[in-house]
DNA sequence: AACCATAACAACCGCCAGATG
DNA sequence: ACATCTGGCGGTTGTTATGGT
């Protein structure tokens, strides 16, 4: 974005803040070229939705970050790296730059002097780790995926040694068709084990609960294109109580 | 009280990808 | 196929608040 000349910078003033609150309320979120002039301010389209997505908005969560927030917010960077965004959608109320101001000033510098323990038991301190970065999935419009014909499969086997036969399964999901990626950092359901915060999951770890395995599935072909196993990804630092 | 260092957070900038013509 | 527009993202900077000396 260059610079417009003549457009106003720095902090928004309250009577702005009005204004733009009022456009949004009035049109709608989106268009943010037209919000400047249908609101009356002498800023950037850029400038507009960055105040309202990180401060107008309803809803939006200010102030300390709560012990499970941070928790969620450790896993999930060390899983997605800097994807602020991403990380901030599984926070309800939180921003991506308010989650991204709070790694850079409270966690980031944990992450960077953290020592690993004697013990293996689940450290609130995060570990520098090179994050993971899943490699996006494209699929045509004609994919199974689209056509609600494929199916994601995520289980959780039962820990222990089975000799000659596959473990038992503990619980399964499956999402069909493209529904499978709005589910798949969802916290309900029967899998919420994945990804979830360590509140609730006080106790000590079951460190052999841990061979989760995904596996995406195509019924109709058969193929087995994708499983990733969570513990090699080190994901997941506490054991979710098997489900009852 | 004055100054300085650091923390916290708001805001800007440049880039990218998708949509559209 | 290409150019342009738009929304969105992450990195970085700027400003203010707070604490220490």
């Amino acid at each position: 974005m260059k610079g417009a000349i003549g457009v106003r910078k720095g902090a928004w003033t309250e009577e702005e803040n009005v204004l733009l609150k009022k456009c949004v309320e009035k049109y709608g979120e989106g268009n943010w070229h037209q919000v400047p002039h249908r609101a009356g301010l002498n800023r950037c389209r850029k400038s507009c939705r960055l105040r309202w997505l990180n401060y107008l908005k309803p809803n939006i969560k200010r102030g300390e970050f709560q012990e499970d927030e941070v928790d969620m917010i450790i896993r999930l960077h060390k899983l997605l790296g800097n994807r602020w965004s991403l990380i901030a959608g599984r926070l309800p109320g939180r921003t991506a730059n308010g989650v991204k101001n709070y790694w850079n000033t409270h966690l980031a510098k944990r992450v960077v002097h953290h020592k690993p323990k004697e013990d293996n038991r689940p450290s609130k301190c995060a570990t520098k780790v090179t994050a993971i970065r899943p490699h996006p999935w494209t699929f045509s419009k004609s994919s199974a995926w689209f056509k609600g014909k494929a199916t994601l499969v995520a289980s959780r086997t039962l820990p222990g040694e089975y000799p000659g036969q596959p473990s038992p399964l503990l619980l399964s999901h499956q999402y069909k068709g493209s529904a499978w990626w709005e589910n798949l950092f969802n916290d309900s359901g029967a899998d919420e084990g994945l990804l979830t915060s360590r509140s609730g999951l006080e106790g000590q770890p079951d460190a052999n609960s841990w061979p989760w395995e995904f596996a995406m599935e195509e019924r109709q072909n058969g193929w087995n294109e994708l499983s990733f196993d969570a513990d090699s990804w080190g994901l997941l630092g506490a054991s979710p109580q098997a489900d009852t």
